[in-house]
DNA sequence: TATTGTTATACTCTATAACTATA
DNA sequence: TATAGTTATAGAGTATAACAATA
Protein backbone atom coordinates (compact mmCIF):
# COMPACT_ATOMS: atom_id res chain seq x y z
CA UNK A 1 0.00 0.00 0.00
CA UNK A 2 0.67 1.95 -0.51
CA UNK A 3 -0.51 0.47 0.21
CA UNK A 4 1.80 1.08 3.02
CA UNK A 5 0.38 0.19 6.80
CA UNK A 6 1.46 2.14 9.69
CA UNK A 7 3.36 0.65 12.37
CA UNK A 8 5.86 2.72 14.59
CA UNK A 9 5.84 5.31 11.93
CA UNK A 10 7.22 3.38 9.16
CA UNK A 11 5.12 2.08 6.39
CA UNK A 12 4.15 -1.13 4.80
CA UNK A 13 2.50 -2.57 1.43
CA UNK A 14 -0.74 -3.35 2.10
CA UNK A 15 -2.71 -5.65 -0.10
CA UNK A 16 -6.07 -5.37 -2.16
CA UNK A 17 -7.42 -8.39 -0.94
CA UNK A 18 -9.47 -11.27 -2.42
CA UNK A 19 -12.41 -11.80 -0.54
CA UNK A 20 -15.70 -10.36 -0.19
CA UNK A 21 -14.42 -6.98 0.24
CA UNK A 22 -10.99 -5.45 0.98
CA UNK A 23 -9.97 -4.60 3.85
CA UNK A 24 -10.75 -1.10 4.95
CA UNK A 25 -6.85 -0.74 5.32
CA UNK A 26 -5.81 -2.44 1.76
CA UNK A 27 -8.50 0.17 0.44
CA UNK A 28 -7.85 3.52 2.43
CA UNK A 29 -3.85 3.46 2.63
CA UNK A 30 -2.91 3.42 -0.66
CA UNK A 31 -5.59 6.42 -1.45
CA UNK A 32 -3.43 8.38 1.61
CA UNK A 33 -0.67 7.48 -0.01
CA UNK A 34 -1.56 9.67 -3.41
CA UNK A 35 -3.09 12.32 -1.15
CA UNK A 36 -0.25 12.49 0.56
CA UNK A 37 2.18 12.44 -2.78
CA UNK A 38 -0.02 15.48 -3.59
CA UNK A 39 0.40 17.34 -1.22
CA UNK A 40 3.89 17.61 -0.97
CA UNK A 41 4.66 19.54 -3.88
CA UNK A 42 2.23 22.13 -2.81
CA UNK A 43 3.97 22.36 0.00
CA UNK A 44 7.30 22.57 -0.97
CA UNK A 45 5.94 25.46 -3.52
CA UNK A 46 5.01 26.97 0.29
CA UNK A 47 8.20 26.71 1.77
CA UNK A 48 6.62 24.11 4.24
CA UNK A 49 7.62 20.16 5.25
CA UNK A 50 4.61 18.09 6.30
CA UNK A 51 5.68 18.25 9.57
CA UNK A 52 5.53 22.13 9.41
CA UNK A 53 2.08 21.72 7.57
CA UNK A 54 1.19 19.69 10.26
CA UNK A 55 2.61 21.67 13.06
CA UNK A 56 1.20 25.18 11.66
CA UNK A 57 -2.17 23.33 11.37
CA UNK A 58 -2.63 22.03 14.96
CA UNK A 59 -1.62 25.60 16.11
CA UNK A 60 -3.80 27.27 14.36
CA UNK A 61 -6.86 25.16 15.55
CA UNK A 62 -5.43 26.94 18.90
CA UNK A 63 -5.79 23.75 21.33
CA UNK A 64 -2.04 23.44 22.49
CA UNK A 65 0.21 25.55 23.93
CA UNK A 66 3.34 23.60 24.97
CA UNK A 67 5.77 21.65 22.93
CA UNK A 68 4.76 18.77 25.10
CA UNK A 69 1.07 18.92 24.24
CA UNK A 70 2.12 19.56 20.65
CA UNK A 71 3.44 16.38 20.17
CA UNK A 72 1.09 14.96 21.91
CA UNK A 73 -1.72 16.42 19.58
CA UNK A 74 -0.04 15.28 16.12
CA UNK A 75 1.01 11.85 17.94
CA UNK A 76 4.88 12.60 17.20
CA UNK A 77 7.55 12.09 19.82
CA UNK A 78 8.72 15.49 21.81
CA UNK A 79 12.45 15.05 20.34
CA UNK A 80 11.39 14.47 16.67
CA UNK A 81 9.39 18.29 16.46
CA UNK A 82 12.15 20.01 17.82
CA UNK A 83 14.25 20.84 14.70
CA UNK A 84 10.95 21.42 13.07
CA UNK A 85 9.78 24.17 15.54
CA UNK A 86 13.65 25.49 15.26
CA UNK A 87 12.93 25.83 11.33
CA UNK A 88 9.37 27.01 11.99
CA UNK A 89 10.42 29.66 14.15
CA UNK A 90 13.39 31.03 12.20
CA UNK A 91 11.61 31.37 9.32
CA UNK A 92 8.86 33.42 11.49
CA UNK A 93 5.95 31.25 11.17
CA UNK A 94 5.69 30.89 14.87
CA UNK A 95 6.79 32.23 17.43
CA UNK A 96 8.23 30.82 20.57
CA UNK A 97 8.13 32.43 23.78
CA UNK A 98 8.78 31.03 27.57
CA UNK A 99 6.09 30.73 29.62
CA UNK A 100 6.29 33.31 32.63
CA UNK A 101 4.10 30.72 35.00
CA UNK A 102 6.24 27.82 33.91
CA UNK A 103 9.76 28.96 33.20
CA UNK A 104 10.44 25.41 32.11
CA UNK A 105 7.95 25.63 29.02
CA UNK A 106 8.01 27.00 26.04
CA UNK A 107 4.58 28.85 24.87
CA UNK A 108 4.02 28.20 21.11
CA UNK A 109 1.97 30.02 18.78
CA UNK A 110 1.42 30.91 14.76
CA UNK A 111 2.38 34.32 13.59
CA UNK A 112 0.01 35.77 11.08
CA UNK A 113 2.83 34.82 8.80
CA UNK A 114 2.79 31.46 9.08
CA UNK A 115 -1.49 31.52 9.05
CA UNK A 116 -0.95 32.98 5.77
CA UNK A 117 1.31 30.31 4.67
CA UNK A 118 -0.68 27.60 6.10
CA UNK A 119 -3.86 28.42 4.32
CA UNK A 120 -2.53 29.24 0.85
CA UNK A 121 -1.17 25.79 0.95
CA UNK A 122 -4.40 24.31 2.61
CA UNK A 123 -6.53 26.20 0.15
CA UNK A 124 -4.27 24.55 -2.93
CA UNK A 125 -4.25 20.93 -1.56
CA UNK A 126 -8.19 20.93 -1.08
CA UNK A 127 -8.46 22.05 -4.71
CA UNK A 128 -6.53 19.11 -5.14
CA UNK A 129 -8.44 16.97 -3.38
CA UNK A 130 -11.14 17.49 -5.87
CA UNK A 131 -9.53 14.89 -7.90
CA UNK A 132 -10.83 12.38 -5.76
CA UNK A 133 -14.04 14.45 -4.37
CA UNK A 134 -14.83 15.35 -8.17
CA UNK A 135 -15.55 11.46 -8.89
CA UNK A 136 -18.37 11.39 -6.47
CA UNK A 137 -21.80 13.18 -6.74
CA UNK A 138 -23.33 15.38 -3.97
CA UNK A 139 -24.70 12.99 -1.87
CA UNK A 140 -22.35 10.77 -2.26
CA UNK A 141 -19.35 13.00 -0.90
CA UNK A 142 -21.73 14.68 2.01
CA UNK A 143 -22.11 10.94 3.48
CA UNK A 144 -18.35 9.78 2.43
CA UNK A 145 -17.16 13.08 4.68
CA UNK A 146 -19.81 12.66 6.80
CA UNK A 147 -19.10 8.77 7.31
CA UNK A 148 -15.43 9.52 7.61
CA UNK A 149 -15.92 12.47 9.86
CA UNK A 150 -17.72 9.34 12.38
CA UNK A 151 -15.09 7.36 12.23
CA UNK A 152 -12.03 9.72 12.48
CA UNK A 153 -13.13 10.95 15.83
CA UNK A 154 -14.28 7.62 17.07
CA UNK A 155 -10.83 7.64 17.60
CA UNK A 156 -10.49 8.33 21.40
CA UNK A 157 -13.54 6.62 22.62
CA UNK A 158 -13.20 2.69 21.33
CA UNK A 159 -12.89 0.30 24.16
CA UNK A 160 -9.52 -0.94 22.91
CA UNK B 1 -3.83 11.26 15.62
CA UNK B 2 -1.94 9.46 13.17
CA UNK B 3 -1.45 11.83 12.04
CA UNK B 4 0.60 10.21 9.87
CA UNK B 5 1.55 11.30 6.18
CA UNK B 6 3.29 9.21 4.07
CA UNK B 7 6.33 10.17 1.75
CA UNK B 8 8.82 7.39 0.92
CA UNK B 9 7.31 4.57 2.72
CA UNK B 10 7.49 6.31 5.82
CA UNK B 11 5.13 7.94 8.48
CA UNK B 12 4.53 11.56 9.12
CA UNK B 13 2.08 13.01 11.50
CA UNK B 14 -0.62 14.75 10.21
CA UNK B 15 -3.08 18.03 10.43
CA UNK B 16 -6.36 18.50 12.05
CA UNK B 17 -7.07 21.48 9.67
CA UNK B 18 -8.85 24.38 11.10
CA UNK B 19 -10.25 24.70 7.64
CA UNK B 20 -13.97 24.76 6.45
CA UNK B 21 -13.20 20.67 6.11
CA UNK B 22 -10.33 18.84 7.51
CA UNK B 23 -7.90 17.94 5.02
CA UNK B 24 -8.75 14.40 3.46
CA UNK B 25 -5.60 13.23 4.31
CA UNK B 26 -5.44 14.50 7.87
CA UNK B 27 -8.91 12.66 8.40
CA UNK B 28 -7.76 9.52 6.78
CA UNK B 29 -4.03 8.93 7.79
CA UNK B 30 -4.93 8.93 11.50
CA UNK B 31 -7.67 6.32 10.49
CA UNK B 32 -5.55 4.07 8.82
CA UNK B 33 -2.79 3.92 11.44
CA UNK B 34 -5.46 2.93 13.81
CA UNK B 35 -6.98 -0.01 11.91
CA UNK B 36 -3.21 -0.57 10.68
CA UNK B 37 -2.94 -1.34 14.85
CA UNK B 38 -5.38 -3.18 15.36
CA UNK B 39 -4.55 -5.09 12.62
CA UNK B 40 -1.21 -6.44 13.71
CA UNK B 41 -1.80 -8.31 16.85
CA UNK B 42 -4.38 -10.88 14.71
CA UNK B 43 -1.74 -11.33 12.21
CA UNK B 44 0.90 -11.84 14.90
CA UNK B 45 -1.96 -14.04 16.43
CA UNK B 46 -1.71 -15.96 12.87
CA UNK B 47 1.89 -15.81 12.83
CA UNK B 48 1.94 -13.48 10.29
CA UNK B 49 3.74 -10.10 9.71
CA UNK B 50 2.50 -7.45 8.45
CA UNK B 51 4.53 -7.63 4.75
CA UNK B 52 3.38 -11.35 4.78
CA UNK B 53 -0.17 -10.79 5.03
CA UNK B 54 0.28 -8.46 2.33
CA UNK B 55 2.35 -10.96 -0.06
CA UNK B 56 -0.21 -13.33 0.78
CA UNK B 57 -3.05 -11.20 -0.31
CA UNK B 58 -1.64 -10.48 -3.16
CA UNK B 59 -0.49 -13.90 -4.07
CA UNK B 60 -4.26 -15.21 -3.04
CA UNK B 61 -5.47 -12.91 -6.12
CA UNK B 62 -3.34 -14.55 -8.65
CA UNK B 63 -2.48 -11.62 -10.71
CA UNK B 64 0.94 -12.01 -9.86
CA UNK B 65 3.22 -14.70 -10.53
CA UNK B 66 6.83 -13.48 -10.46
CA UNK B 67 8.71 -11.72 -7.52
CA UNK B 68 9.16 -8.61 -9.70
CA UNK B 69 5.53 -8.59 -10.41
CA UNK B 70 4.93 -9.08 -6.84
CA UNK B 71 7.07 -6.36 -5.77
CA UNK B 72 5.21 -4.14 -8.17
CA UNK B 73 2.13 -5.31 -7.12
CA UNK B 74 2.05 -4.53 -3.13
CA UNK B 75 4.07 -0.95 -4.55
CA UNK B 76 7.55 -2.62 -2.76
CA UNK B 77 11.11 -2.72 -3.78
CA UNK B 78 11.75 -5.86 -5.20
CA UNK B 79 14.88 -6.26 -2.93
CA UNK B 80 12.29 -5.68 0.08
CA UNK B 81 10.28 -8.81 -0.19
CA UNK B 82 13.08 -11.34 -0.35
CA UNK B 83 13.46 -11.89 3.06
CA UNK B 84 9.72 -12.09 3.60
CA UNK B 85 9.80 -14.41 0.56
CA UNK B 86 11.73 -16.95 2.35
CA UNK B 87 9.88 -16.36 5.49
CA UNK B 88 7.06 -17.38 3.80
CA UNK B 89 8.44 -20.46 2.21
CA UNK B 90 10.25 -22.09 5.02
CA UNK B 91 6.84 -21.45 6.71
CA UNK B 92 4.75 -23.34 3.88
CA UNK B 93 2.67 -20.37 2.98
CA UNK B 94 4.05 -19.92 -0.25
CA UNK B 95 5.84 -21.80 -3.00
CA UNK B 96 8.79 -20.70 -5.12
CA UNK B 97 9.59 -22.69 -7.82
CA UNK B 98 12.12 -21.94 -11.18
CA UNK B 99 9.58 -21.01 -14.23
CA UNK B 100 10.40 -23.08 -16.64
CA UNK B 101 10.24 -21.07 -19.21
CA UNK B 102 12.52 -18.51 -18.03
CA UNK B 103 15.33 -19.88 -15.90
CA UNK B 104 16.11 -16.14 -14.57
CA UNK B 105 12.92 -15.96 -12.61
CA UNK B 106 10.91 -18.08 -9.59
CA UNK B 107 7.33 -18.40 -9.97
CA UNK B 108 5.44 -17.74 -6.40
CA UNK B 109 2.19 -19.44 -5.78
CA UNK B 110 -0.07 -19.41 -2.04
CA UNK B 111 0.04 -22.34 -0.67
CA UNK B 112 -3.42 -24.46 0.50
CA UNK B 113 -1.57 -23.70 3.91
CA UNK B 114 -1.10 -19.95 3.03
CA UNK B 115 -4.76 -19.40 2.01
CA UNK B 116 -5.91 -21.00 5.07
CA UNK B 117 -3.49 -18.76 6.98
CA UNK B 118 -4.48 -15.77 4.88
CA UNK B 119 -8.47 -16.20 5.31
CA UNK B 120 -8.39 -16.96 8.83
CA UNK B 121 -6.25 -13.63 9.85
CA UNK B 122 -8.41 -11.55 7.26
CA UNK B 123 -12.37 -12.78 8.42
CA UNK B 124 -10.69 -11.31 12.45
CA UNK B 125 -9.58 -8.48 10.61
CA UNK B 126 -12.84 -7.53 8.73
CA UNK B 127 -14.58 -8.72 11.92
CA UNK B 128 -12.65 -6.49 13.82
CA UNK B 129 -12.92 -3.64 11.07
CA UNK B 130 -16.80 -3.36 12.55
CA UNK B 131 -15.26 -1.27 15.03
CA UNK B 132 -15.80 1.27 13.09
CA UNK B 133 -18.19 0.28 9.59
CA UNK B 134 -20.36 -0.21 12.78
CA UNK B 135 -20.63 3.50 13.28
CA UNK B 136 -22.24 3.68 9.69
CA UNK B 137 -25.87 2.76 9.38
CA UNK B 138 -26.88 0.90 6.37
CA UNK B 139 -27.05 3.49 3.88
CA UNK B 140 -23.91 5.10 5.05
CA UNK B 141 -21.80 1.83 4.61
CA UNK B 142 -22.99 1.31 1.26
CA UNK B 143 -21.92 4.40 0.04
CA UNK B 144 -18.93 4.92 2.01
CA UNK B 145 -17.41 1.65 0.65
CA UNK B 146 -18.67 2.13 -3.19
CA UNK B 147 -16.76 5.82 -2.81
CA UNK B 148 -13.81 4.50 -1.45
CA UNK B 149 -13.54 1.58 -3.93
CA UNK B 150 -14.12 4.30 -6.61
CA UNK B 151 -11.49 6.31 -5.31
CA UNK B 152 -9.07 3.87 -4.48
CA UNK B 153 -9.62 2.45 -8.08
CA UNK B 154 -9.10 5.94 -9.59
CA UNK B 155 -4.97 5.02 -8.79
CA UNK B 156 -3.63 4.48 -12.00
CA UNK B 157 -6.41 6.95 -14.02
CA UNK B 158 -5.48 10.06 -13.06
CA UNK B 159 -3.80 12.64 -15.03
CA UNK B 160 -1.08 13.09 -13.25
C1' DT C 1 10.85 13.36 42.62
C1' DA C 2 8.62 14.73 38.27
C1' DT C 3 8.43 17.47 34.08
C1' DT C 4 9.93 20.64 29.98
C1' DG C 5 12.84 21.13 26.50
C1' DT C 6 17.11 19.57 24.43
C1' DT C 7 20.96 16.77 22.63
C1' DA C 8 23.30 12.52 21.48
C1' DT C 9 23.06 7.74 20.41
C1' DA C 10 21.30 3.46 18.61
C1' DC C 11 18.05 1.15 15.97
C1' DT C 12 14.64 0.14 12.22
C1' DC C 13 13.44 0.29 7.77
C1' DT C 14 14.33 1.50 3.22
C1' DA C 15 16.63 2.52 -1.12
C1' DT C 16 20.87 2.18 -3.90
C1' DA C 17 24.48 -0.15 -5.91
C1' DA C 18 26.69 -4.16 -7.21
C1' DC C 19 26.76 -9.02 -8.29
C1' DT C 20 25.12 -13.75 -10.77
C1' DA C 21 22.73 -16.10 -13.93
C1' DT C 22 20.11 -16.03 -17.43
C1' DA C 23 17.85 -13.91 -21.65
C1' DT D 1 22.60 -5.17 -23.53
C1' DA D 2 18.79 -6.00 -20.48
C1' DT D 3 16.37 -8.45 -16.86
C1' DA D 4 15.22 -11.62 -12.45
C1' DG D 5 16.74 -12.46 -8.27
C1' DT D 6 20.06 -11.72 -4.54
C1' DT D 7 23.29 -9.52 -1.30
C1' DA D 8 25.71 -5.75 0.91
C1' DT D 9 26.02 -1.01 1.94
C1' DA D 10 24.53 3.58 3.01
C1' DG D 11 21.03 6.63 4.05
C1' DA D 12 16.70 8.65 6.12
C1' DG D 13 13.80 8.72 9.96
C1' DT D 14 12.67 7.31 14.39
C1' DA D 15 12.80 6.11 19.27
C1' DT D 16 15.59 5.73 23.49
C1' DA D 17 18.50 7.48 26.88
C1' DA D 18 20.61 11.05 29.16
C1' DC D 19 21.09 15.82 30.40
C1' DA D 20 20.05 20.77 32.43
C1' DA D 21 16.66 23.73 34.19
C1' DT D 22 12.64 24.20 36.69
C1' DA D 23 8.66 22.73 39.28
Amino acid sequence: MICTCIRYGNAYAFPVSSARRPDLAALLAPLVRELVAAEEPVLAAHGLTMWGYVVLCALDRGEVRTQAALAEAINADKTRIIRTLDDLQHSGLIERVPDPEDRRARLLRITAQGRRSKDAAQAQIQRGEERWLGLLDTEERRVFLRALRRMAADRNDGPA
